[in-house]
DNA sequence: GCGCTTACGGTAAGCGCTTACTCAAATGAC
DNA sequence: GTCATTTGAGTAAGCGCTTACCGTAAGCGC
């Protein structure tokens, strides 16, 4: 059995109550019981219980993270920020991988409520009715990061997703494009679908391009339907020169396809990311994407969990173009 | 205050004993008074206090994961493995990203320790004494993944490095390539960098191969190091006519090198990586690599911790090789 | 009707801590 | 030297649960 404070408090001949007061930094003793309880310590090898202490001190310092898709680039990137400041702050933090699997997320949700821990960071996914009510009920502090809460006022950070996806296709048409596709996440995704696809539609209509349907093909945001919906446009609207992406790996999926096809990119296609992953750096050629600080989201929303105040301002993060090589200039 | 296992209690009009055995499934009340009990929990919507529980129980059903590296592919989609297996067994995953750091990782094992996880999976990193002795001081079952232990008997997870590296190599000799230079992880790596190299130098030498230091560079996994490693083997050693690196994140940077220097792969150089991640089938062209079954290790390593044996046995996994388009036969 | 077993369910201790309350001794003001 | 105050440290309750240990009443054989 590990010791626990009643045996360094016999030990070093005192009550539990000043072992405790040590432990925790409280007054109440001499620097004299206070080295020899150190001592004690040290020699049997004490370590105070986080459980026992989590029971009467009501906070647990651990955090859980829910992500949809833990091997995603941007997903590990996202935790690798909210773990590290979580670290830093003393929180550990808890990962629920729901695979956008309703019944799963829900389970999720009632183990991290029982598990007591400290606040919530939902991310990417949409929040369903169900989840809302459940967050409500568990009364814990919550950030959503890429994604929002309609019925509930609960904080988020994301970027303005349309005004990038504008600025995107802008980028496109002022190096001479005309003819643009666009390979989009999911149909009726409401976070990082349609937003992308009206900041398209919009910086088209804003230059006199003429908006097709056929330029558009619906992917899932993973590599291979980035390959599909390539094939798609090809197929649809040949006479493309520019595509934009709705995330680095479907314009990546892009890039495939076309080296499959021997078409030269950025020669005899430009293509444009989304997201400014290690995807968009590893890419053959390396590619020209708009960049989110993702993570210094997951920094900062575990910054909001515990800034104290009772709810946080919601933040739009700053997003910019990161021109690596491909997009070309047509005349 | 959330409701508690007193509140549910009173208001059933029964004793705390009772509400505990029907929450655990345990015999000793009528159907009638089980039934009032869960509608009163269903009422007032109470959820047993995993942390009370976890106090008198002695298990807190969590797991800690030690990852060097967290956004790493490999590691995000070992962690996923892990994830999900732990998820089925009703554990949760507490992740502690090391940064190879090792005042961090003992920090983080003191953390794992006072928060009387049930079970520590240790991923990738060298095991240095410390981490031995605080690993021994807090008597819970320890699995290794893609690691080893010098000084103990902890049970691991891994392939036959040497074997793997040998295949790979062999595997382009057979394919007519006599010049073959090697990007080596990090020099002195006694996990994945050292025996990928005995690998290497022995098929070589199995096949009456010349080895030469000129053609091994060493960098240290990651993409960047992959470029950099190219380049100096284009330096030292223009003659090779095929390179295998020690994983395929550098292999894909010496696809990016070879393309900044306009040399087609594989047409002028063929490239052979070591993985298996999402980064080799996305790569351009598709890489052929060596499979290492890291998401299925994940999985194993949790079952392995809760086996219920002692110590469990340690296991290497199959690999083999994933043949796609970075390798060309030579006459 | 008697003694027995069995099923139901309550009582209370205790898991390892923190902390309000108490008290004795030391200190300080005068 | 006296009295008020401060300081070091102990006592014990209680955090939300589980469970060993008991009662009590019902059910059974005879």
């Amino acid at each position: 059995m590990r010791p626990t404070i009643n045996d360094v408090a016999k030990k070093a001949g005192v009550s539990t109550a000043t072992v405790s007061r040590i432990i925790n930094g409280l007054p109440g003793y001499t620097v004299k019981t206070r080295q020899t309880v150190l001592d004690v310590i040290q020699e049997i090898g004490y370590k105070p219980n986080a459980i026992a202490r989590g029971l009467v001190n009501k906070h647990t310092n651990t955090i859980g993270v829910l992500l949809p898709s833990i091997s995603s680039r941007l997903a590990s990137v996202l935790l690798k920020g909210i773990e590290n400041a979580a670290h830093h702050l003393d929180y550990s933090t808890i990962i629920c991988n729901t695979e956008r699997d309703g019944k799963r997320t829900i389970e999720y949700l009632d183990v991290l409520s029982e598990k007591q821990v400290d606040g919530i960071i939902i991310t990417s996914e949409w929040l369903k009715e169900v989840y809302e009510e459940a967050l409500v009920a568990m009364k814990i502090p919550v950030i959503l990061v890429l994604t929002v809460s309609s019925h509930l006022q609960i904080p988020h950070i994301k970027l303005d997703d349309k005004q990038a996806a504008y600025q995107a296709t802008q980028f496109l048409i002022d190096r001479g494009h005309k003819e643009i596709g666009m390979i989009s996440g999911t149909k009726n995704d409401k976070l990082a679908g349609l937003p992308r696809i009206e900041g398209y539609k919009q910086a088209l209509a804003d230059n006199s391009l003429t908006i097709s349907e056929d330029r558009i093909a619906y992917g899932d945001f993973a590599y291979k339907s980035g390959i599909t919906c390539m094939e798609e446009l090809f197929q649809r609207s040949p006479d493309i020169t520019a595509v934009f992406a709705a995330s680095d790996e479907m314009a990546v999926g892009a890039l495939s396809c076309a080296y499959k096809k021997g078409i030269k990119v950025p020669d005899e296609l430009s293509v444009i990311g989304y997201d400014d992953t290690q995807d968009a750096e590893m890419a053959i050629p390396p590619l020209t994407t708009v960049h989110q600080p993702i993570y210094e989201m997951g920094q900062r929303a575990v910054e909001m969990l515990f800034s104290g105040k009772e709810t946080a301002e919601s933040v739009v993060m700053p997003h910019h173009i990161v021109e690596r090589d491909s997009v070309r200039r047509v005349e």
